[in-house]
DNA sequence: CTCATCGCTAACAAAATGTAAGTATATTTC
DNA sequence: GAAATATACTTACATTTTGTTAGCGATGAG
């Protein structure tokens, strides 16, 4: 009862990472450059706090992003894309051109999503 | 305090369909041809009929794919990408891009997936 | 009749996620 | 110098999602 070849195997390590909730948002957040905490949290504000630290810890274990910490007055952190994360782009820019051709802006939240309303 | 525009609304809608979990494998699957339950499930061993059906109803929902009944003897089940589903090909393939140049076979069950075998 | 296959569903356990609050350090306000 | 604010988290606990196991109803084989 071995299981067959799958797939691929990097292709389901691939969406270990980019099919859990909130890993693409946050990829894409720092496409655009390092950020920090707040910077992120801000930008997704319905991410909790803790579910952002967790991803970061992940995301950095799997070589997608650094954590940068720059001991000034008070210390800053900045989170930033490695080379393997930067990779991703063109990725991102699939999902982009995907999401621009195929889905409205009223469709967010809407089915496969958190939703709880289902008749 | 309003919250800002976000990232996208229809990059998270993007998002929301991608990163949940199987719903990348389940696609990519697609891609290849229509395909029974039963194939499928042959293809993903780790995914539980449960979740398999589950996942097909959402991403029915969405529009992404279609559940053709043949009712032949007995009744044959086949899901097939709709043209919607067909435009994430560009997606899975940047996927597959990225996991060939920066994962390794060993990789997967790692860090952020279901790690409950290190070994 | 008994067993197996297909495409599911039901019941329950386990894991992931959400929510609210708290922590340590440091600066600003009064 | 006490209180408030900010950052980058952590902790405890509730809720939601996922996993596991079993079973169902139809069909067909032995």
């Amino acid at each position: 009862m071995e299981h067959q070849p799958l797939l691929c195997p990097r292709f389901e390590a691939a969406f270990c990472i980019l099919g859990k909730r909130w890993n693409g948002l946050l990829i894409h957040a720092l496409v655009s450059g390092p950020k920090r905490f707040k910077d992120i949290s801000t930008l997704i504000p319905t991410m909790s706090d803790k579910m952002l630290s967790e991803r970061m810890k992940d995301l950095e274990t799997a070589g997608i992003i650094v954590r940068n910490v720059y001991p000034e007055t008070p210390v800053r952190i900045e989170y930033e894309l490695t080379e393997k994360g930067q990779a991703l782009k063109p990725v991102m820019e699939a999902v982009e051109q995907w999401a621009a051709q195929w889905l409205d802006d009223q469709e967010f939240t809407q089915s496969g999503c958190s939703s709880k309303d289902q008749s």
